[in-house]
DNA sequence: GTAGGTTACCATACGTCGTAAGGTTGTCAA
DNA sequence: TTGACAACCTTACGACGTATGGTAACCTAC
């Protein structure tokens, strides 16, 4: 910086604001913290000065994501509310596939996860869910949120024609004979045209709302 | 080598099956080309006489893993062919902690991966499970398996004094009012002795097979 | 107005990583 | 005896996270 026009000041939220933009356009992997710097139009020391450790701005990314999820209202009836939350965290996490499987491996909640699990338990108690059925039905689903989109995101492709190409060359290894009920369901099911893996998150979606609320009436009973 | 005892030829599959005791160890980061080179007792690049890269290596260990995954027979009842590979997956997922994150990124299923997926749809097409549905079935268990396996590896703590701790500390950070729901699910549910989160798994899976049962049986009718 | 402290940024360097390129042995067929 | 091939090794490169110790601009106190 000699003379020329101002760059924004440096900042943790700044840092982590971009850095989620380099990994959501490069991957996670893309995301060194000399090509963060060089994006901000500084050097890589100098992120430093606003951040303990890469770590650091990998907290900053996930809490900054989960608190994209739309949050349920604390009246909104507790099927819709799980609904809604679920289709917006599907949402979210589809814009930023890393975010999943960066979890992982991060330890301390920020404030924005915090308030994320705040609302949902808030949203189950109000619609009469016990702290134990809640705590019940707040894992089941997340489990199933968070693995459907780490499976979604993770498929081996991403167009039919890829699909195509990746069942031929698994089909050139290994005979057919070999995983029948593989072959039947890919040429049945995922080959046919319109097939999208994507659509199967809401049968399960639903499965477990409903399930839920059998059991949410059994207990009351 | 020069004149001491010999050392055991290497192999993909010799290297594979330590990569998998090291990742094991000291988790998936602290493995590395040179470690995994020195406890086989020879130089780093001479595992690239056996293998492409260190991508390969990862492939092999995510698929060694799902090999151990049980398999259903395939005239098992589907139910509980689908529920003891269920419990099956999460032992072996728990063992390998890395294996769940490490599905992540990985690409192109080995033989071991296929004839697990091969195996469960086998047991749900026999059990009169339609190709539709099946695909519904799978993908709503796995989904599941892995993301409670996910979120149970990755909970910040391991002990009732580190959950604590946590609690602790979280509270000092933020006010008690700022998420009371939480605050009474720690208190109340979490805090008390004896609570395990991996207990929530069962009654998660119990919900979903329930739930599967009743629509393969409308549907049927 | 100038001395001293503080804030924000930077240059250099270290150790570690995956792995490219090109050896060096040992074995065995011809 | 030769020479090809298999199995392993040496050296080196560029990229990574980050420790250490600058330096330049600004703010206050006198």
């Amino acid at each position: 910086m000699t003379k020329d026009e101002q760059r924004a000041p440096l900042s943790r939220d700044r840092a982590i604001a971009v850095a989620i933009r380099l990994a959501d356009e490069g991957g996670i992997d893309s995301l060194t913290m000399r090509k963060l710097a060089k994006e901000l139009q500084v050097e890589a020391m100098s992120l430093y000065y606003h951040v303990p450790n890469k770590d650091d701005i990998l907290d900053g990314m996930v809490d900054s994501v989960f608190s994209q999820i739309g949050l349920p209202a604390a009246d909104t009836p507790w099927k819709k509310g799980m609904r809604d939350r679920a289709h917006s965290a599907r949402n979210v996490l589809n814009l930023h596939p890393w975010a999943v499987s960066l979890m992982d491996s991060r330890t301390s909640p920020g404030p924005g996860t915090l308030a994320h699990h705040n609302a949902v338990l808030g949203c189950l108690r109000e619609g009469g869910f016990s702290v134990a059925m809640a705590a019940h039905a707040f894992s089941l689903l997340d489990a199933y949120i968070f693995g459907f989109v780490l499976q979604d995101t993770n498929l081996p492709f991403e167009s039919p024609e890829e699909l195509q190409a990746l069942a031929d060359s698994i089909m050139e290894t290994f005979p057919v004979e070999a995983f029948p009920h593989m072959y039947e369901l890919t040429i049945e099911h995922v080959l046919k045209p319109g097939y999208n893996y994507g659509d199967e998150f809401d049968y399960g979606l639903e499965l477990i709302l409903d399930g839920l609320e059998v059991r949410l009436s059994t207990a009351k009973s």
